[in-house]
Formats: C-alpha cells, structure tokens, sequence
RNA sequence: GGGGACGUAGCUCAGCGGCUGAGAGCACUCGCUUGUCAGGCGAGCACGCGCCGGUUCGAGUCCGGUCGUCCUUACCA
C-alpha cells in the first residue's frame, strides 16, 4: 500500500493485534465520550473502529472533536483487540480497533443531504447525490457484482473462441424498430447519423468478412419510453458465429450465464434450459417470456364451447381461462373483471366452485352437461374466461395470470427459472395496419422449408429465433440469419418494401450478401437486465451508475440542455421553438 | 398519447369534512459525558406546505391548470 493507508477498513482482524498502522477512509459514525471519542472509519472493504484517547495522543482528540460525518481522515495508530465485553460482533472486524496516534483530516465534509443509513430515501434523491448513494453498500455491491458479472462474461466468449471488436456508434439510421438518437454532423449540415440501435448488420458483416465469432459488450441507444427494465443506453453482450446450428448460439448463451453464476459464487442453473415454443408459450401463459416460477396455467376451452348456449362463448373465436386455487368475494371478482378490462377484455366470466361444493357463477344456467363436465375443478377454486380473438384471449389472461401470481403470492421468489423461447413466427398481422410485420427484425432466416410461405401464406412461416428468458425477464434475443440475398429480398418484398426502398436502406449490405455469405447466427443479451436479476433488483437502474429518469433526465448533471443558436447554426438546424 | 400514485423542514413522513402559534423521527448546532458502536442526557436551529390561478371572511386542506417523480399501457424491428 502507500502512505495513506497499510491496510483496508475491512482488513483488520485479530492477526493484526500489536501492528501500527495507517487507515483512511470516511467517517461513517463518531461518538464522543468528552473524552474518548471512538470513529468508525468506512471504506469500501468494511468499516473499523478507531479509539481517540486523549491520555494517550492529546493532538488526535483535538483533531477528532472537529470530525463529522463523511469527512475524509488518515489515522495512524496501533491495532489491539478490543476487551470482551466491548467485542462488536455486528461487524466483521469487531474483535479488534486502533488506538490512534495521530490522526488527520484529508477532506471535510458539508452535513450530506440525506444519510447513508436511511433506506428509505427516495429515487430522485438518490440520484440528484448519485456519488453519495454510490458510498452506500446496496450500489458498492451491485456494480462490484456487476463488475464480477461482466469479467465472467468477457472471459467466456474468450474462451469459447470470439473475439472483440468494435463497431460504430454513429451509423447509418433505420427507419424501422424503434426510433433512433439522431446525431448532426458539422461538416454535412442537414444530414444526421443515427446511434446504433445495436451493431447487427455489422456483426452480420463481420460474418461476410470471415471473422468467424465476434463479440463485443457494445453500448446500444434506443429513443423510446423508459422503463423499469428500460433506457435510453445500455448494452448488450452481442456475438455473432459462423457456420452455426441453433443449438450452438443456445450453448454458447448457457456457458455465458453458468459462467456467471460460478463467478459470484453461486449454483449454477442446470444446463440445458428448458425449452418452450412460441406458440406452446402464447396457449399456456399467454407470454412470449413467461415466469414459469407458478403455475397458474391457461387453459384451452374453445372446443368445448364451440356450440354453447352462452353467446358470448359461442361467437368467440377464442375461449380460455385460469383456475385460481382459491374462492373470491363478489367484489374481488369485479376487480379482477376490472383488471381483464383495461387490458382490452369486454368481460370476465367466471364460475366459484366454493369450499362446500356449491357453484357460485352467472353464466352457469347457460352452459352444458358436457360443459360443466369440462369445467369441474376441485371445491375452493375458480375458473375465469375470457372470450375473445385469440391475441386478446392470451393478451388479457397473460397479464391476469402474472396479476394473480402476484397477488396471491404464487410466485416462489427463490427459484431461478432460465427458458428458451424457439419456433417464433416470422411474420404477425399489425392489429392497426393489418400489414405483416416481422417479429424480431428482417434478417431472420425461416425455418429450413418455409422460406416459400413468405409469399404464399407469411402467418405461418415460422423462423429461426430464440429468446432467452429468465423469471420473465428477456434477457436477450438470436436468430439464425439469412445468409441468401435473394430470401432476404422476399422478406423485404413480403414487408411491403418495394425493391427501390429496400436498397436505399440497406442496399451495401444486400450488396455484401451477394459476396459469399456464409450461414450465420448469434444473440444479444442485455447486460443490464441480466445483472439486475444476478443482484437480485428488479429496477435496472439499480446497477446503473448513472441512470436517466423515466422522463429521460439524468438528476445529476441536469442533462439533457437546451443549446446555444451559434452551435445550432453551425448544425444548419433550426429550432420550431426556440429556447434560451 | 392513455391510466394510476405522489409532491409539507436537509431526509422520511403525519396533518381534520376549511378556522385563530404547521408537527414528528432522524439529520444539523451547542453543552455535558473515558468503552461506545442506531452512544446517552440536556438545550437549540428548522420558517417550509412544488408552482400559477380560482372559490372563500379564511386554503397545506376544496376546484382548475402546470411542473416534477415513480409505476403502468401504447411503444420498445
């Protein structure tokens, strides 16, 4: 060590007794006796008790009458362990304290605006004083975790064979996906980049251009809404292979997350994650990223009602429902029918099988033999239907399965649940437009065979993606990309794309594509979602050092900010309304 | 853009259906205290109801607007 300090706050220990040493850190706690004043001195590793005697070292105890609270000290002194009655063993290196010699403020410290202990403190505080929160153990261990995490990341693609490297930030805009951050340029006024959305054609590039395995933690930005889960920047592990099979991409993502979990220590999930289809997903928890931690699984009834006495199940093309291992009241049903509402349902039907047997439910007197057979549940359940168009259907009993989960405490928070999404579709109908869009992005390969079903029937084309979720989170997304220039311009076509359109967007890389493409494939695993779940916060901006708030302002620096005329100027841009 | 919640001391919050000194805990300041560790005891400081407007004899409280924060939804290929 230097000067400053020999050994860490957290360091100290009985194997230290009898060694003078030097320590500096924050105060975290002083208490004075009038005459002994004990600090505790925080740093990083821990905290350790100094002991300010004034018969031992007069100037110390005037030094330390000064002290407050985060202010920045150097001591000097002697470690011996402390007598047993005032042994702290709340804290690890309570067995021992220093005697101080001499002791030195290095920095003084105002009274801070909140205190580090209080838990309570709200999140745009926290921010506006983001270096103090920093000080705190809850964001000293996440971005350590962080830290560990990512390592253990870079490490296994090392190993696995990728290599690094860079690409562009500023690229080249699309006018698809989500909006992008635009960048004037001085030079060419009028003219923008865009910041990348994530490096895909380029990774698909450097596929073309023989690199093999790629990777990079590439910074992405996306201008839209922020979320829990959610902000303008964040990254991505992103990699892309040559010549892969599916299973090869999931392989390459499970050693990924197994590495992870051996770095922090921890058990690692079993490997191979389950797998689940798109569509087996969407029929069972009405999800594309289902929390499989509970059950609560929907269940098909379609058939049953298919000829009911009930119109509203008989008109519908879809009918499905939940069974709630528990009874409800009249009014916590007509909350839940509230609930089914606003997520687009025009009604919840249900039937309360109650503890005795009896059936509680308005649209009983409507249905079958054959109907009531189907629907038989054990006493103290209930069943509830929603009849609509299939995406409604799984829209409004996904989220009311997910609400339940939550709300009768279903899901076992101690489970971790990693999962594979395969067999997407390539294509689904835009409810507004009625246009097909593609799923995941139009480099997609189809499943091998349905490459023809892009012009003769897109609905049922499915393709070559694969999502990895985990406790419901995605975690990130892959394909297998299309290495064939000519399928790639049926996607486009089959997109609404006319070929002079197509070419203005993404005409270089159609372009490389006609220059020996190999087949290739990869994923993209947000970094921050992924350490969020390892540290077990369920906001990412819990391991975010810096985060913007939801409205898109970073507290800390006051940013964004209006600019000056002469640099808008100098961009050729002028504002609609102008600020100061 | 839609829905919900919140905004009172540095922090976290209480505050009646409208009434004559706007509060608590912690923090902070001062004093006393030589074994505390959420130190103890005592004294003190806080002039603040996000902002604008309205209703009223009277508004932290009611109404309208606005700003900010969080959650959620559309959105996020």
């Amino acid at each position: 060590m230097n000067h400053w300090r020999d050994l860490s706050c957290g360091e100290f220990g009985p194997g230290r007794v009898g060694d003078t040493v030097s320590v500096a850190g924050w105060v975290a706690r002083r208490r004075d006796h009038g005459g002994l004043i004990f600090i505790d001195l925080r740093d990083h590793t821990g905290i350790v008790q100094l002991v300010v005697n004034p018969d031992r070292a007069r100037n110390a105890a005037e030094t330390a009458h000064d002290i407050r609270s985060e202010f920045v000290v150097h001591a000097r002194g002697e470690v011996v362990r402390r007598a047993p009655g005032a042994v702290n063993p709340n804290i690890p290196t309570g067995e021992v304290e220093i005697q101080v010699d001499q002791l030195e403020i290095v920095a003084r410290s105002e009274p801070l605006p909140f205190q580090l202990d209080d838990e309570g403190v709200e999140e745009p505080t926290r921010l506006r004083y983001r270096y103090l929160d920093l000080r705190r153990d809850r964001m000293q261990r996440n971005l350590r975790l962080s830290a560990t995490a990512i390592a253990a990341i870079r490490n296994s693609m090392e190993e696995q064979g990728f290599i690094d490297v860079w690409t562009p930030s500023m690229t080249l805009g699309t006018p698809e996906g989500a909006r992008d951050f635009l960048v004037p340029v001085r030079l060419q006024p009028g003219k923008f980049f865009a910041l990348a959305q994530s490096p895909q054609l380029f990774k698909q590039t450097f596929m073309i251009g023989g690199l093999d395995r790629y990777y990079q933690i590439a910074t992405c930005w996306r201008d839209e809404d922020l979320r829990a889960d959610r902000q303008f920047e964040f990254r991505q592990l992103d990699l892309e292979l040559a010549f892969p099979t599916r299973e090869e991409v999931l392989e390459v993502l499970e050693q990924v997350v197994v590495a992870s979990f051996e770095a922090l220590g921890r058990t690692a999930p079993p490997r191979p994650f389950p797998r689940m289809s798109y569509g087996d997903a969407m029929l069972r928890y009405g999800s594309d990223k289902p929390d499989v931690r509970f059950g609560l699984e929907i269940q098909e009834a379609t058939d049953v009602t298919r000829g009911s006495e009930f119109g509203v199940f008989a008109g519908a093309e879809t009918v499905r429902y939940i069974v709630a291992p528990q009874t409800f009241s009249r009014g916590e049903l007509q909350k839940l029918e509230e609930f089914a509402k606003e997520w687009g349902a025009k009604g919840l039907a249900y039937i309360v099988f109650d503890e005795s047997g009896e059936v509680r439910s308005p649209i009983a007197k409507f249905l079958s033999d054959e109907e009531v057979e189907a629907f038989l549940t054990p006493p103290g359940s209930t069943l509830l239907f929603v009849a609509d168009s299939t995406p409604m259907v799984e829209r409004v009993l996904g989220a009311l399965r997910l609400h339940l989960g939550q709300e009768l405490e279903l899901i076992d928070e101690t489970r971790d649940e990693h999962l594979w999404i395969l067999d997407f579709p390539l294509f689904l109908e835009d409810e507004a437009t009625g246009r097909w869009t593609f799923v995941h992005h139009p480099f997609t390969s189809p499943v091998e065979g349905h490459e023809d079903l892009i012009d003769t029937d897109p609905g049922a084309a499915l393709s070559q993606h694969y999502d990895l979720i985990w406790n419901g989170w995605e975690l990130g997304s892959g394909s297998i990309r299309i290495h064939r220039q000519e399928i790639q311009e049926r996607i486009f076509r089959a997109m609404g794309m006319t070929d002079e359109e197509a070419n203005a967007k993404f005409g270089w890389f159609l372009e490389a594509l006609r220059m020996g493409a190999p087949p290739h494939g990869g994923f993209a695993l947000g970094i921050e979602r992924f350490v969020a779940l390892l540290a077990g916060e369920s906001n990412i901006r819990e391991v975010i050092a810096f985060p913007k708030t939801a409205s898109g302002s970073d507290p800390l620096t006051g940013a964004p900010a209006p600019t000056t005329k002469e640099r808008l100027d100098e961009l050729g841009i002028s504002l609609k309304t102008p600020k100061a």
